[in-house]
DNA sequence: AAAGAACATCGTAATATTGCAATATAACAA
DNA sequence: TTGTTATATTGCAATATTACGATGTTCTTT
């Protein structure tokens, strides 16, 4: 145990969750914020942007990747993230679905 | 470690990152998805319909409920569980302000 | 009262996650 | 080449999560 069960649920539910796990984690909403304001992508400064170390960073940053919810590209000696559209699309058009035609008959 | 450093993050992404991490496991959204597809929403019979056993999914219920996601009414001898709309909704502007007026100048 | 149904809680083992220091790598500059 | 900057990887300790059996609790029925 400590390890989640994933053979009783559908591909399409195990997908979405593995999304909204990569985004559980407030170092990895505060880089999607800090992409989202940003000018340009190139985010070599998310160093001192996060109260967390450089390697932690890194690995927040590669699950978010991991995820498909961030892309990179090398771009000299910093590298360019930027967000994956697509997926967050995915997950918004999930919880659209959620509160669509819902009946609030009871609670 | 193997603690989350929220102290350095702002309220509003700590509660972000909170909401989608209750929803970063497949039990819990297939809850969701089953909540969605009732008609009522007494739920009794989510210990047949997910492969888990009935103190996992208490479990995950509790943590669904936890953050807000759903809420609860005894109603005799069962519990009524129904999707709170509003923390959905909530998720739901977050992933839309991503999406929106972003340039998709790199990557 | 006794039994049953529907959940919740406790305790615990197995595994995952988090955070960081140390170190590696890779590109560029002097 | 040597140093510097930017990022990745490794290794590890501390803590969290997951799953479930056993056991409570709270109603309802007989």
């Amino acid at each position: 145990m400590g390890t989640t069960k994933s053979e009783g649920f559908s591909t399409e539910t195990n997908e979405i969750a593995h999304l909204f796990k990569a985004l559980g984690h407030p170092a990895r909403i505060a880089i999607i914020q800090f992409l989202r304001k940003q000018e340009t992508c190139i985010c070599n400064d998310l160093v001192n942007e996060l109260p967390l170390a450089q390697p932690t960073i890194s690995q927040h940053l590669k699950e978010l990747k991991n995820a498909g919810i961030i892309q990179g590209s090398i771009s000299g000696t910093s590298i360019c993230y930027c967000l994956n559209l697509s997926k967050i699309k995915e997950l918004d058009a999930f919880l659209a679905s959620l509160s669509y035609d819902q009946n609030q008959s009871c609670c």
